[in-house]
DNA sequence: CTAAAACCTCTAGCGGCTTTAGCTGCAAGA
DNA sequence: TCTTGCAGCTAAAGCCGCTAGAGGTTTTAG
C-alpha cells in the first residue's frame, strides 16, 4: 500500500492536489489507515497519473470526470471520449490562434518604440489607440 | 457624461467589470450624479478603452496600473512600458510553445482510435499511459 | 523513547471577473 | 400623476484549479 507521500512522488502530484481532486470525485475515497491515513493501491496510483496526463493535455475536471466515468463502463461505445478529446483539440487550437494573433501584435508594439519618453512611447499609444493594430484581436 | 451602460456599449466592456476596475484602482472613483449614480467623460472612456485593449493582450491587472501610473508621467523614459510590453511577449510565446506540444499530442490521440468500445479506445489508453506519448509535455 | 517527518482537517487566498440579492433612480407612456 | 420597467447601486458569494497556512495527530528512524 501507497501512502499519499508515495502518490506525490511516483506520480509528481502534489500531495494537497491529491486530496482535492479526491474531494472533487476524481479519486474514490480512499483506505484509512488504523491512525486515519490514506493507503492507495497500484491501481489508484495509475488513476491519479491518468488524471495528471489529462490535466497537462488541459482538460477540466469536469471533462477527466466524464472520462473516468467512461472508462468504468468498456462495452460503451467510445465515441463519447472521441468528442472529448476532439473538443480539446479544438480548445487548443483556437487558443493558439488567439495567441498568434497577440504575439504579432505585441511584437509590433514592442519593436517600435524608439523614442526615449513616455509623451512618445509607442507602447503607450498603440494600448491606447486599437486603430494602430493591424489585426483585429477581439 | 456618460453612464456606466454607455461606457459599457461603447467600450465593449461589461458594467459590473467596469465597476470592477474602479475597485482594483485601474479607473479613479467616478464622478457622481444627485443621484449617486457614476457619470463619465470622454477621456475617462478612453482610459477604460486603454485598459481593455491591454487586458486583451494578456495584460494583468497590476501590468495595466503600472502602464497607467507610467502615462501619468510623460517625461520618463518609457523603457519601463517597452519591458512590460516585452515580458508579455515573452509569455505569449511560451503559451504558445506549449499549446502547440498539446496540439500534436491531442490530434495524434483523437485520430488514432478506430475502436467502437472504451475497452479498447486509444483515447483512454494514451490518457492512462504516458509511455504512449511522443513529445515530453510537462 | 524521542524527535522529526509525514500525515490529518479546515479555512482562506489567488486572478479576473460573474452572479446574486435586495435595494434605488429615472424616463416614458397611460 | 402614476406606474412600469429598465438601469443603476452595494455588498457578498461563486467560479476554476489549485496552493498555503494553522494547528493538531500518526508514523518512522535512530
Amino acid at each position: 500500500m501507497l501512502t499519499i507521500g508515495d502518490m506525490a512522488k511516483t506520480t509528481g502530484v502534489k500531495v494537497p492536489t491529491i486530496r482535492y481532486y479526491e474531494q472533487m470525485g476524481l479519486l474514490s475515497h480512499a483506505e484509512r489507515s488504523e491512525g486515519n491515513q490514506r493507503r492507495y493501491s497500484r491501481s489508484e496510483r495509475d488513476r491519479l497519473s491518468f488524471i495528471k496526463h489529462a490535466r497537462e493535455l488541459g482538460l477540466t475536471i469536469e471533462a477527466i470526470r466524464e472520462l473516468i466515468d467512461l472508462s468504468q463502463h468498456p462495452e460503451k461505445p467510445c465515441a463519447e471520449a472521441d468528442r472529448i478529446a476532439a473538443e480539446q483539440l479544438a480548445t487548443v487550437r483556437q487558443k493558439i490562434a488567439k495567441l498568434k494573433k497577440l504575439e504579432a501584435e505585441l511584437e509590433r508594439i514592442s519593436t517600435h518604440c524608439h523614442s526615449n519618453h513616455v509623451r512618445d512611447c509607442y507602447v503607450i499609444r498603440a494600448l491606447a489607440n486599437h486603430d494602430l493594430c493591424e489585426t483585429d484581436h477581439d
